[in-house]
DNA sequence: GAGTGGTCTAGACCACTGA
DNA sequence: CAGTGGTCTAGACCACTCT
């Protein structure tokens, strides 16, 4: 009753590969063989097989990559999104590898739900930058960044695969005071799924910041698009009594 | 470029489906058609027809309640854990309906990974409140509450449906101060799956915490286990140097 | 008891990856 | 170019829900 019953075929097939990783036979990063031959080798078909996998894939104990095969998953990463750190301190301090990629750097004009996210008025152009990150050689992360121009003048010319907190202190005198952010479970979509090579449809998790200056200012905001079984969110936080009313 | 382009048979089924949604036709809490009427709706196969739901169901769009069938999902409650808040107020202060059912309360011994995160020694004993949370009929979290005993002498015999935090107040004279918690995207297992009329294997979210009363001591720790769809986490906080070395 | 979702079989073709 | 994953077909049986 209390350890879980399993007769399905497909949770068969999951317990055993489960027990392949945990026994430590099957390392992070390392690839499962073809679904072809897995389902071969568990006597069944690959919709069956790839139902077991996708549980797996669901539970963060194996990633897939769009047409290149189903991997191992890697410990998931610590992320406190209150330090108001540089991405890349925050993973080394994890002793794991780190990469950043620019995927676009420009101005754009802002989408009603922007404008209202960042209080513009219509018609406002704000500087978008697309970055991805990789953990290990792993894809992880893709971020959308976007600024407020009369903020942050030049920024787009600089040399943006380093952190934007650090261009913000000594470029501009700027850092973090305070963030709003929001955490949605969703699934990917175009190009955020291209990106973190996920197939259409995959979960993903969303996480949308309103960050504001050491004075209070609203000064950009960012999206973060991360794969679910990349990370452990972990925060911690003196509670406080809600606005709304509280009467017993 | 920037619309998604959506050539397969899967992802046509997904868009039609998803502006009836959109254009009220299809509203919250609605059931779809079988998936056998659907499938011939669309003249496809139960397995394509299940692949664009399970798209859906990954973005929050619609949900499933195990073998009970497809429904459109209502909007996402918004939860900040920061708010040390009844439950009930939390919901009702968004016009939502709540109920609370306890599964069970008992006192159980505390496993190894509960005596390291709530600093007990071996063989620790600890009161366990299983509850199930509804919110407009519909089941959305599982909890699972572990109170240190020696805080909490009688508690098991009290009403559990009510608020815990209330009783902490008006009988223990304790209110929270500090929370740690974890979020963490996961799958559904077992009795969690069973609770919340999830399949087994479905994407899930965890809400692990850590409580501190208003004077610091540790006084218990929750599991919440949400419907990945139910839920949009926001958090409001100021940032602080993380405690790792920060060298440029 | 009818209908439904859960599970499974045994194939197939295509587009892409990687050698 | 061989092999792989992505997608799809056309069925089937069982256990469960709901009326």
């Amino acid at each position: 009753m209390t350890t879980e019953q399993a007769f399905t075929h497909a949770a068969l097939i999951r317990q055993a590969i489960e027990q392949q990783i945990s026994s430590g036979l099957l390392r992070p990063g390392h690839k499962l063989p073809s679904e072809r031959d897995l389902s071969e080798l568990f006597a069944t078909t690959r919709i069956t097989l790839k139902e077991a996998l996708q549980a797996l894939e669901a539970e963060g104990k194996i990633y897939r990559e769009d047409r290149r095969g189903w991997f191992v998953a890697p410990p998931r990463l610590l992320y406190n999104p209150q330090y108001k750190s540089h991405f890349h301190q925050m993973v080394t301090a994890q002793q794991r590898q780190v990469e950043t990629a620019v995927l676009s750097a420009q101005t754009v004009l802002a989408t009603p739900a922007l404008c209202q996210e960042l209080e513009l008025p219509a018609l406002s152009r704000l500087h978008e930058i697309q970055r991805l990150r990789r953990i290990d050689g792993r894809v992880v992360l893709f971020v959308r960044h976007y600024l407020k121009p009369e903020i942050f003048p030049g920024i787009l010319a600089m040399d943006l695969t380093q952190s934007l907190t650090l261009i913000y202190e000594t470029h501009y005198g700027l850092s973090y005071g305070r963030s709003r952010f929001d955490i949605i479970p969703t699934a990917a979509r175009g190009e955020v799924a291209q990106a973190l090579m996920l197939g259409e449809g995959s979960p993903i998790l969303l996480i949308s910041r309103v960050n504001f200056d050491q004075d209070g200012r609203l000064i950009d905001c960012d999206q973060e698009y991360w794969r679910h079984d990349a990370i452990r969110i972990s925060i911690d936080s003196s509670l406080v009594t809600p606005p709304f009313p509280l009467e017993k």
